[in-house]
DNA sequence: CTATGTATGTAATATTATAACAGGTCAAGA
DNA sequence: TCTTGACCTGTTATAATATTACATACATAG
C-alpha cells in the first residue's frame, strides 16, 4: 500500500517536507515568508486538500491578516514554487510530496475523507504529449485528477 | 490534424451532434426539453467552453429565465446524460464531440483561444487505474485536461 | 539614508454555485 | 374525470470561491 494511505505519524513526513521546503527556497532564492511559511505548514499538517477559505481561517487564528488575499497569494506562491499543488476539482491545495523533484503528478481524491494522494504518472504524460502533438497541440500543463475510494475508506464500506 | 483544429464548416457537426443528442435521449426516455435542448446548440454553436453565466445570459436574451440556476440545471442534466463535460480548470462547460460512445476523454484546452478538443486517451485510464490499484485506490472517476496551444494559436504565435 | 522592489493588510467587488420554495405540465391510475 | 405524483421551470436569496485596487511595511542595494 502506498504511504500516503498507511497510518503513520504524520509529523515527520511534514517536518521533512518543511526542511526540503526551505532548502529549496533558500537554493532559488525565493522567501519562504512566515505566512508563506505557515501556509505551508497547515498543509502539511492537514495531509489532505484545503480550501483558500480553510487556511485563511487558521491563519486568521494565528494573527495573521484575516482577507482572502493572504490566502490566495502564500498558496499561490507555494503552487509556483512547486510546493503545493492546486486540486481543481476540489477547488482546493495540498502540499506538495514531492517538492523539487520535478513530477508529473496525478492525484487520487478519496470522495469519502478528501485525502488526496499523489501517483507516479510520467509514462501516462508522456502518452498524453505524443497523442495531443499528433493533433498539432502542443501541451504546456496536464492535470490529471481521479476521484474515488482510499483503502481506508473502502473498508469501511 | 484533429477536425476540432480544422477550419470547418461547423454548423455540421453541431446537427450531427443535435440529431444524435435527440435519439439517444429517446432511447432512454429522458427528456431533452426546449432549455436543455437550446442550451445544449449554445455549446455546440460555441464550439468552446463555456461558463454557466455565459450560458444563463444567452437564455435570458431569449425569453428563458435569467437565474443561475436554471443554467446549472440544464447544463448538469447535460453532464449526467453524457452530452456535455464539466472542464473543471475553466469552471466551464463544453458539448461532448462522441455522445453515447462511452469514452473517457482527455481534453486538451487552448490557453489562447480557448478551444476545447476530446482526445482518445483509454489507454491511458488503463494505465492509471492500474497504478492506483497497485495503492489500494479504486478509481471511479477519472478529470485529465491538458493547456497548451492549438495548432493556429501556435502559428499566430 | 533613500530609493526600489517585494510582501502584507484591508476594503470592496467579481465570479461561480447552491438552497429553498412556488407554480406549471403531463401522464398514470383511481 | 379527477386526483396524484413525478418532474421541470422560475424566482429569491445566499453561499462559496476568487480578484482588483490601493495603502502600508519591510527588506536590501546603491
Ligand atoms: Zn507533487
Ligand atoms: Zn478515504
Ligand atoms: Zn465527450
Ligand atoms: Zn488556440
Amino acid at each position: 500500500m502506498h504511504p500516503t494511505f498507511q497510518h503513520h505519524d504524520h509529523s515527520h513526513c511534514a517536518g521533512d517536507s518543511l526542511a526540503r521546503a526551505e532548502a529549496l527556497m533558500a537554493e532559488r532564492g525565493a522567501r519562504l515568508t512566515p505566512v508563506r511559511k505557515r501556509v505551508l505548514e497547515i498543509l502539511l499538517e492537514a495531509h489532505k486538500a484545503l480550501g483558500a477559505y480553510d487556511v485563511l481561517q487558521r491563519l486568521a487564528a494565528e494573527g495573521y491578516g484575516n482577507q482572502p488575499p493572504v490566502a490566495y497569494r502564500a498558496l499561490d506562491f507555494l503552487v509556483e514554487q512547486g510546493l503545493a499543488h492546486r486540486i481543481q476539482r476540489l477547488n482546493a491545495f495540498t502540499a506538495c510530496m514531492h517538492a523539487g523533484e520535478a513530477h508529473a503528478p496525478a492525484f487520487l481524491i478519496c470522495d469519502r475523507c478528501a485525502t488526496v494522494a499523489e501517483a507516479p504518472v510520467a509514462p501516462i504524460r508522456a502518452a498524453l504529449e505524443a497523442a495531443a502533438a499528433e493533433m498539432g497541440f502542443a501541451v504546456e500543463r496536464v492535470s490529471l485528477e481521479a476521484t474515488g475510494l482510499c483503502p481506508a475508506c473502502r473498508e469501511a464500506a
